[in-house]
RNA sequence: GAAUCGGUAGCUCAGCUGGUAGAGCAGCGGCCUUUUAAGCCGCGGGUCGAGGGUUCGAGCCCCUCCCGAUUCACCA
């Protein structure tokens, strides 16, 4: 919209006009500044600052949106939302002056507008604590008109909301928006922050340093995905966003570092939906001198401590369920938890026998998909669904595992596990392969999948490779996946719920 | 990528077997000095997602396309 005003809303129009006639009347409708004393929650909570009368109240000085007005005459409610909350201020005409009241607050003062107001705070005759105000300071028009949802409780007790900012379009597309007028969105995203913080204060004590390593890579590596392709102008060479950072981590356990994390914004070149985003965040730690299962102790009491930090407790409510996070978590072996849901017995069994049991499950099978591949459906189909508290699924079979250590007795297998939670993974972990003989066969078993048509399968990383030639000690080693795990802890159905920006077509 | 549902005023929605578009909130003009979905009187506001077709006439029927939600498929 290239904005020729005969494309502007009736509203909007309007609005630059009062814009404009702020201006004459010698107000700036964009001042620079404003002290602020007291947010809105500070006033609610804090009984002692109500007065009984004008002259005894201590005084306020607070800032925010103008969200609803009731004009009645020479006197108004409006409410004021700032970042705590919302605040109602009562304004007379007497007190702050006619033309103060009459010609700006009345006229030009739209819902959205940023105002500032010094006063003090009273109880109304209904008893909600109110700030009356004393001086009246604009401090910021908005042209366009803001939705204007209202909420208020029935004889019943229950919340209705009328006219809600609820299209999911418009709120993914307009956060900003649906931050403003809808406060759960608001929540979601604190506590998705806090949770982040928990896991960081988790690894600080535990004395791992917080790293970055490179996004864009060379050679993409650490996971099986179709990678975004980019281009370096100077160095005419390709690069590839990052799909992983677990052979960069890695390197830096070969360098002597014991334990390194990092939160990184990982992008795999896939569909969405409700589960998916191109870009998405997780947290990988390595740890050296530890193993597999040393990191599953490890991941229940990080995000026990997590479920804890946000909620007050180790139980969540996520859906229909009551999600418990207390430690410890069952640990199942995945071809164990397959016998369960299945009957089938997957030890042992040559991939001719596993395909067969596969067909026989009605799983759909393609050209390429190695024996690795197959297990990972019978699994995704028929156990991982099914596991709503937290569960650690460990001992994955060596073909769907190029980077995790051979299981010490187990023959096939390797020793990684992952954790599942609502139905769907949110961790993937190993005792690091660092034998490096070992390394690269299974990184040329990779290339062999890739060569018959398995674009997922890893490239071989020769840098990588002469990394822990040089010696890597043994490691145990995580991926977090912070965007499920958020909407677990925030009770969200959509992984777009708590992406601030997720990703959608152009409008 | 497939299927289903949806896109009408700034927001939330209604719109019958096809007859020239409505409500509430928001906005504008009034009245109103403790209201709270404030109230009362009056008024304006629309490329009905886009384009084509059928028809005397299309928000509604048909076709194509765009955008979204959900489910499925792939993936974390």
């Amino acid at each position: 919209m290239s904005n020729p005003e005969s494309s502007l809303s009736e509203q909007q129009q309007i609005r630059l006009e009062k814009l404009e006639e702020l201006r004459e009347q010698g107000i700036n409708p964009f001042p620079t500044k404003f002290d602020v004393s007291h947010y809105s929650k500070q006033i609610l909570s804090d009984d002692n600052l109500i007065s009984e009368t004008q002259e005894s109240g201590s005084r306020v000085s607070i800032a925010g949106r103008v969200m609803t007005r009731r004009i009645m005459g020479k006197a108004s409610f409006f409410t004021i939302q700032d970042s705590e909350g919302i605040i109602q201020v009562y304004i007379r005409r007497d007190d702050v002056g006619v033309e103060e009241y009459n010609t700006i607050f009345k006229k030009l003062v739209d819902i959205g507008d940023f105002v500032g107001i010094k006063g003090f705070v009273f109880k109304t005759r209904t008893g909600e604590i109110t700030v009356h105000a004393e001086e009246f300071t604009f401090l910021g028009k908005t042209v366009r008109p803001l939705p204007t949802p209202k909420e208020v409780e029935n004889e019943a007790g229950e919340i209705v909301k009328y006219d809600a900012f609820s299209d999911k379009e418009l709120r993914y597309r307009q956060r900003y928006v649906d931050l403003v007028v809808n406060p759960d969105v608001r929540d979601t995203f604190i506590k998705r922050t806090k949770m982040v913080q928990t896991m960081r204060n988790f690894m600080n004590e535990c004395g791992y340093l917080e790293v970055e390593t490179p996004i864009l890579q060379p050679i993409y590596g650490g996971a099986a995905a179709r990678p975004f392709t980019t281009h370096h102008n100077a160095l005419d060479m390709p690069l590839y966003l990052r799909i992983a950072n677990e052979l960069y981590l890695k390197r830096l356990i070969v360098g002597g570092f014991d334990g390194v994390y990092e939160f990184s914004k990982d992008f795999r070149n896939e569909g969405l939906s409700r589960f998916h985003n191109p870009e998405f965040t997780q947290v990988e730690l390595y740890v050296a001198y530890k193993d597999y299962n040393w990191m599953m102790d490890f991941m229940e009491k990080m995000i026990e401590q997590v479920a804890i930090s946000l909620h007050g407790s180790t139980r969540v409510n996520v859906g229909v369920h009551e999600i418990d996070f207390k430690r410890p978590w069952p640990k199942i072996p995945m071809y164990d938890a397959i016998e369960k849901e299945t009957g089938h017995n997957l030890y042992g069994k040559t991939d001719e026998e596993i395909e067969s049991i596969a067909r026989s499950l009605d799983i759909h099978i393609e050209e390429g998909m190695g024996k690795g591949k197959i297990i990972d459906e019978i699994f995704g189909e028929f156990v991982e669904p099914k596991l709503i508290q937290p569960t650690f699924i460990t001992d994955y079979p060596i073909e769907m595992s190029p980077l995790a250590k051979k299981h010490g007795t187990k023959e096939g297998l390797v020793e990684r596990f992952e954790a599942i939670c609502n139905g769907k993974e949110i961790a993937n972990a190993f005792s690091e392969l660092n034998d490096p003989v070992d390394q690269r066969k299974r990184f040329e078993d990779q290339a062999r999948l890739r060569s018959d048509g398995d674009d997922e399968a890893m490239t071989i990383d020769e840098d990588f490779l002469r990394a822990i030639e040089y010696g890597m000690p043994p490691t145990a080693g995580i991926g977090i996946g912070i965007d499920r795990l958020a909407m677990i802890m925030t009770n969200s159905e959509s992984i777009r719920d708590v992406l601030f920006f997720p990703l959608m077509r152009p409008e």
